[in-house]
DNA sequence: ATTTATTCGGATATTTTTGTCCGATTAAAA
DNA sequence: TTTTAATCGGACAAAAATATCCGAATAAAT
């Protein structure tokens, strides 16, 4: 459903989130270890969650990631994968066709469409405060 | 949603129901044509669904792929997905995890295990004798 | 000032997905 | 029986996604 780099997003958020409401940051080295992603990479995607302005870091000793605590309920699931993945899961044909979309509808449009709207109303209405503080036990849902 | 693989297969699968509608075999070059396909790339594809028994085929001089009429009701979205991308769609945690699936559910546990449903319903009871004969202009919206 | 611990950014490597090539096989038509 | 038109299957190629490496920049601690 999302790409590798799009699941990581969401799962390093949501541990920065956790660790932001402790008023502690993460580092980069912490949040792979947590959501058992690989650190480069994972670091690449952090990037662009701050390019984003959907995390905050910085650099040099005590630095490291978080996110304030105003944009919590704010932020989305459906923010970060737009973010990392683009807005190709809500718009793009589910027969991957580029020009019938609407005009002419083949019979799964409606039905294709549907689906794309719950989707899109389900992460669009999940906050990371919610789902920081909704896992109990947090980290350990967020490994393997 | 799909890989590029299924995307084309399901659109390959139709326009075969199409043509074994009116008693005609599908050639590789007229599939590919008619879906705006990669020719040897749809060949592969298609070879995956014949072992799949989704489609048919036959070797030599006037061969070519068909559908069963029998099996057209029977041939569902949710088959041709299954059998090109395997059941990961619908039973894949949204954020990749392994092993956390129901022992302790995070909040969107339920909403994604919603979603997967949803979707699920809708390929399985969506068939290509439908999708085949709901086209009017089939052939035009399964290009591009 | 130097060391240390951190993010940033560019280049590179690996893996997976997508796509191509071509000869072998098959079966009908000539 | 030979030619022709089709699928099959294996090896190969290109592109995209995933992942790694390493030096530069930054900022706190020593
Ligand atoms: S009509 Fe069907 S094929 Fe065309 S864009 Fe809608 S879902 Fe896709
Ligand atoms: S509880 Fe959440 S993270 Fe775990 S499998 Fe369900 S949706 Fe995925």
């Amino acid at each position: 459903m999302f790409s590798k780099a799009c699941e990581y997003a969401i799962r390093a958020t949501i541990y920065i989130a956790r660790q932001s409401m402790e008023g502690l940051r993460a580092s980069l080295a912490d949040i792979s270890r947590e959501i058992d992603s690989p650190i480069a990479f994972t670091s690449k995607i952090l990037q662009q969650l701050v390019k984003a302005e959907i995390i905050y870091s910085t650099r040099g000793q005590t630095g490291g990631f978080y996110i304030e605590s105003a944009m919590m309920e704010s932020i989305t699931i459906a923010g970060i994968v737009t973010a990392i993945d683009g807005d190709a899961i809500y718009t793009d044909c589910g027969l991957g066709l580029k020009e019938c979309s609407g005009a002419e509808p083949c019979p799964v449009h409606e039905k294709f469409a549907e689906i794309r709207e719950s989707l899109k109303n389900v992460l669009e209405s999940t906050n990371i405060a919610s789902l920081a503080s909704g896992l109990k036990n947090g980290v350990t849902c967020l490994k393997r």
